[in-house]
DNA sequence: GCCGGCCCTATACCTTGGTATATCAGGCCA
DNA sequence: TGGCCTGATATACCAAGGTATAGGGCCGGC
């Protein structure tokens, strides 16, 4: 996770998913007329063989696929914590498809025939939207990691702390004494890598937004 | 705005926007019925003129409209810092329609003919959605006016405070004894109705997103 | 059995934060 | 001109936070 943002450049990439060879190929082509890393797949089956990069990218997705429809895919998608953006295309849709696909959170609806450069517009910013998400993962995942470097007890404090206590309170809630409240503080500050108060509690916020440990 | 948090309940409305008087008058009927407070409008100019009660309310707006397109006004309306939901009806909408109105952020969009209970959910989400807007809106604006009660002084001394500086850091920084500091961090702790240190930041970084003051 | 990690505690010392009280200067307004 | 707010400062004291050093008990893995 750390050196994740220390690696090189990720080239993006566009996943075409269309049972229609002609169509599959003429987007590809499209979107690699414009420098864009496409992949064509024929069934949603397909897609999820594939062994993704771990790079940011997007969905190009027709609303009508053998076995399964583009809007049941893309909750499947979500529900498998595959956020992945989706540009739906379509030659046979309607309003209220469009409006499920857009609550689902798709980047574009484009019904055929469509102008080449609004499914190349809708591609970059899926890629866009999915590069922001990544790097807030990313970040996120870092403090996790050092939230689970932590003990039970120092994850106690850690809350206490974030919550606004005094050492002494937190000695008596948690029955201890307030110069161990004290070391296991310190503790936290080290391992979180907080250089301040205000700065853990804006790093604990972000990594128990609700719940605690 | 302080006050507000401790009124009645407030008996949330639906305006209604549309140029055919018979749609209009069944669409009241309709939210009538199920105990709403619906109001009609033949245009968005007669909206417009019309004073609001401070409660959470949502917009039932028909595309096409007299001098204008419903989407058009949508967009007004969010220029203008009005964030009322909208539900938008249409008898000759098609996709690209749609997509432009749920990327503006329309709570739904229904073509006729519709069900009656689909423009009733719809309602009921955008009422909920704007209860929730203006609860966030309010406790936002608490604070901010707690805010604005501070002198410049004293703003500084929270930026700083917030952004995890030491008493004697700031005094360099301000070109202040420490101790003024601390009569300056009191008052804002006073002030801003913080109990705790994190208190403080979580507030500091509510009110002042990303500038400061 | 020994080592290491975790948990707890203590003493000692220093830094930082918080509060009270008091003083002084400038600006603004009735 | 007198009152009030803002801003700055000082002394003094106390509370809270932070660090270093040193120890003991418990438990699981080697």
């Amino acid at each position: 996770m750390t050196d994740r943002s220390a690696m090189a450049v990720e080239t993006p990439f566009v996943a075409i998913i269309d049972d229609d060879p002609s169509i599959r190929d003429s987007l590809v082509s499209l979107l690699r007329s414009v420098g864009l890393t496409a992949l064509p797949f024929a069934s949603a089956q397909d897609f999820l063989q594939h062994r993704w990069p771990d790079a940011p990218g997007c969905l190009v997705l027709d609303v009508r696929l053998p076995g399964q429809s583009g809007l049941e895919f893309q909750r499947e998608l979500t529900g498998a914590g595959i956020h992945l953006p989706v540009v739906f295309i379509t030659g046979h849709g309607d309003i209220p498809m469009s409006v499920t696909a857009m609550k689902a959170g798709a980047v574009e609806f484009l019904a055929k025939p469509f102008r080449d450069q609004d499914l190349i517009d809708a591609v970059h910013t899926g890629i866009d939207r999915d590069r922001d998400r990544r790097r807030a993962v990313d970040a996120l995942s870092d403090l996790q990691e050092r939230f689970r470097s932590l003990t039970p007890r120092e994850r106690e404090v850690m809350r206490l702390v974030a919550a606004g206590q005094l050492n002494k309170q937190i000695a008596a809630e948690l029955q201890l004494s307030e110069i161990t409240v004290k070391v296991h503080r310190a503790s936290v500050m080290r391992k979180m890598q907080a250089r301040s108060l205000p700065d853990l509690v804006r790093i604990a916020d972000k990594v128990t937004p609700a719940g605690d440990a």
